[in-house]
DNA sequence: ATGGCAGTTCCTAACTGA
């Protein structure tokens, strides 16, 4: 099975380029997205669905939104935290859309825009810091209440080591890259979760984001921030992970490009 | 770096992103 995720920056300006990629991409069986930028009931699905896709999305208007494209159909859909964790907990957090998960071959998907927390020591970095500590609940329950085999992946907005950036100098005063947010990530990790990309690429220069300005990509100015993280099982199946460079290469792209994991 | 790019909406200015 091949799991991708893929940040578009809003699908309906990608639209014709997630088509695209998926006829190129046909042994895809699910394509995670992120930043759709739409409520559900304008987004775009008929193209989708005629490409035979099962539609799984959780939008808002202007910004984030996540969705799950899938080849078969999946079980056991979950917008947001508190359908795992409990309203208490997820109130502050759900009304951003950013988490949605499934199953599929007894694999649970999920699927994350996790905040860009803006600048350090913000209130959207603090945002950001304690969407994590619900994000390691969620992922916890989770596994306790059915210990499947976990791909939590998406858009993290966090560059867990220096080699995952282009130029790491100084970076430790950057949002994405900061100690507390790395300290973050990896306390949710502590529950069992490895960064399968490192299991087949340990060298650096390897990126799945590159900014807009000052042509960040013609220069290969990016960091590596879209992940799949996966329990140790499928961790230990897994065949590859890839950046597919070729999409941010078009015109009018996103500013991020796929990750493909197969297992 | 008041920078710069791109997307969105309360749409030609202001915001958010990373």
């Amino acid at each position: 099975m091949k799991v991708a995720t893929w940040n578009v920056n809003s699908i309906r300006t990608r639209q014709e380029q997630v088509i695209g990629w998926l006829k190129n991409n046909p042994t895809v069986d699910v394509l995670c997205l992120q930043e759709t930028k739409v409520v559900d009931k304008d987004f775009p699905k008929t193209p989708f669905e005629e490409l035979n896709y099962h539609l799984y999305i959780s939008g808002q208007k202007a910004y984030n939104g996540v969705a799950i494209f899938s080849r078969k159909p999946m079980e056991e859909i979950n917008i947001g935290f508190a359908p795992i964790v409990g309203n208490d907990l997820a109130a502050d957090f759900d009304a951003q859309k950013r988490v949605i998960s499934g199953t599929i071959d007894n694999i649970r998907i999920v699927n994350l825009y996790v905040p860009n927390g803006s600048a350090i020591g913000s209130d959207k970095y603090e945002y950001k810091l304690k969407w994590f500590q619900v994000l390691r609940a969620y992922l916890a329950k989770l596994l306790e209440r059915s210990p499947s085999d976990l791909c939590v992946c998406g858009d993290f907005n966090v560059a867990l080591e220096d080699k995952d950036i282009y130029n790491p100098k100084g970076k430790e005063k950057h949002v994405m890259a900061s100690p507390a947010e790395r300290e973050a990530l990896k306390d949710v990790l502590t529950i069992g979760l490895k960064d399968v990309f490192r299991k087949f690429n340990p060298e650096g220069g390897h990126y799945s984001w590159w900014d807009y300005r000052h042509s960040g990509f013609a220069k290969n100015r990016g960091w590596r921030i879209d992940h799949h993280y996966l329990t140790p099982e499928l961790f230990d199946r897994a065949l590859s992970c890839q950046i597919d460079l070729e999409p941010r290469k078009l015109e009018r792209p996103s500013d991020h490009t796929p990750v493909i994991v197969e297992f």
